[in-house]
DNA sequence: TTGACAAATTTGTATAGACATATAATCTCA
DNA sequence: TGAGATTATATGTCTATACAAATTTGTCAA
């Protein structure tokens, strides 16, 4: 089906974009095909190379296309049909219900990486590791427990914060300028201490959020997050 | 405190970002500032307007900057101390840890909205929904019950689709133009039903995700996942 | 046939200059 | 002083060219 031309008016390089867009969209130009080399763009649209880069560079970055130096471009796999959603802060949470955010600080200490720490982080084994163990509250309610070992190469200031004004979270975010995280969630029956910590009955479940930043290319820090098993709610948009 | 500059062999425009970052990030520069202009960076950098050029185009699409053209760059508004996650599709996900995926359909039927669901989805009393009730299977070992509500005025051909084929999200993405969604998770000990169909064992949680879907301004579906309490990842990027 | 090397291809980055367009500052004149 | 016109500033786009770096292809000899 014949695609209506982009607008008069419209930049060069955005031609270019929506040419390509279309034709993958199409199904013209499947996933892993080839696209046409700069080159080939240059001629089919009468511009100078430096244009058709900056088309094709733009849908790298946005993860339309793959390119490959020496090689071409390359449309890019599928992109999930992913649902975006906001985690947020556990304190910014509490305080938008507009109930009273309060934290007590049950560890903070300095160690050196142990096996289990050194796996996590992926760092060589003797680093120097921060650990803080913190239980938040919600109106005098016990609502997570933290356990968090930071990278002391990222956040060397760790032990100096005054974690009743802001959270460790807070810090970091100021800290180490984030690249990235990822996320596991589990539901799990939590140790005697955690449970204890929340006040929570046997034969309750807790939900366990791991969360690993990324930082300056290293592993940043690893938090593990314990809430009783009640919900705990996000939502987003498109 | 002095910053280091970005190491040798870095291309130039990328030399310019990190300097601007770091300005901001040290609270040199804050938000609404003004930035230097292209100008200014070319003489401080010795590059061509095209490289400083490049440098803060790609700033603005980071939405580390906003750009008004005859006027300047300026910091852009701090963005939501709020952490992007993606939830990807469960027959996605599965496929993409490269095993396979399949699902059982126990129930499919067309209800009308009784008390509950018509306050879960905020619909007039006697409306029309659609129930499905399928377990997702990974490698034949069950992985997920998925337990919908679909609104009928928003997706009037669910009882005709083959879920064998494709999965009632992925229905639900085709048919109704996704305005966004709101999540709540939760650990919890599952009914002996649901119990059963996971083949879970007696005193293990349960990982409970609710998600309700809004399209064309009404609620679209509310989607009830169960999960058993191991791990659920998903990872995001700034 | 295989391995090593050279050549061609393709993307990555950068330059110096050009003109267009939107905004801000300045000047002029009533 | 105030309004409108002019000028300066800053970004937006584009060209033609250049060299670097990674990959692929081609060639030739062992």
């Amino acid at each position: 089906m014949a695609r209506a031309a982009t607008a008069q008016g419209t930049p060069a390089f955005q031609r270019i974009k929506d040419h390509v867009l279309g034709k993958i969209h199409d199904g013209d130009w499947r996933e892993g095909d080839a696209i046409p080399t700069e080159e080939a763009l240059c001629k089919l649209f009468g511009v100078s190379r430096m244009t058709a880069n900056r088309a094709l560079r733009e849908l790298a970055a946005e993860q339309v296309v793959v390119r490959v130096q020496g090689s071409g471009t390359f449309v890019a796999q599928e992109r999930y049909q992913a649902t975006v959603v906001a985690i947020k802060n556990i304190a910014d949470e509490v305080r938008a219900r507009g109930h009273a955010h309060r934290s007590e600080l049950h560890k903070l200490e300095r160690v050196r990486a142990a096996d289990q720490q050194v796996v996590r982080f992926g760092l060589p084994p003797g680093s120097v590791l921060f650990h803080s163990l913190i239980v938040h509250f919600e109106n005098d309610q016990p609502i997570q427990v933290e356990d968090r070992w930071v990278n002391a190469a990222v956040a060397p200031d760790y032990l100096a914060q005054d974690f009743s004004k802001s959270t460790p979270n807070e810090y970091l975010m100021r800290a180490a300028p984030l690249q990235g995280a990822s996320y596991e969630i589990e539901a799990s029956m939590p140790p005697p201490e955690i449970a204890e910590m929340l006040r929570m009955g046997e034969r309750e479940p807790c939900l366990v959020l791991r969360r690993k930043t990324m930082s300056r290319n290293q592993v940043a820090s690893v938090a593990v997050l314990w809430h009783p098993g009640g919900k705990y709610s996000f939502s987003g948009a498109f």
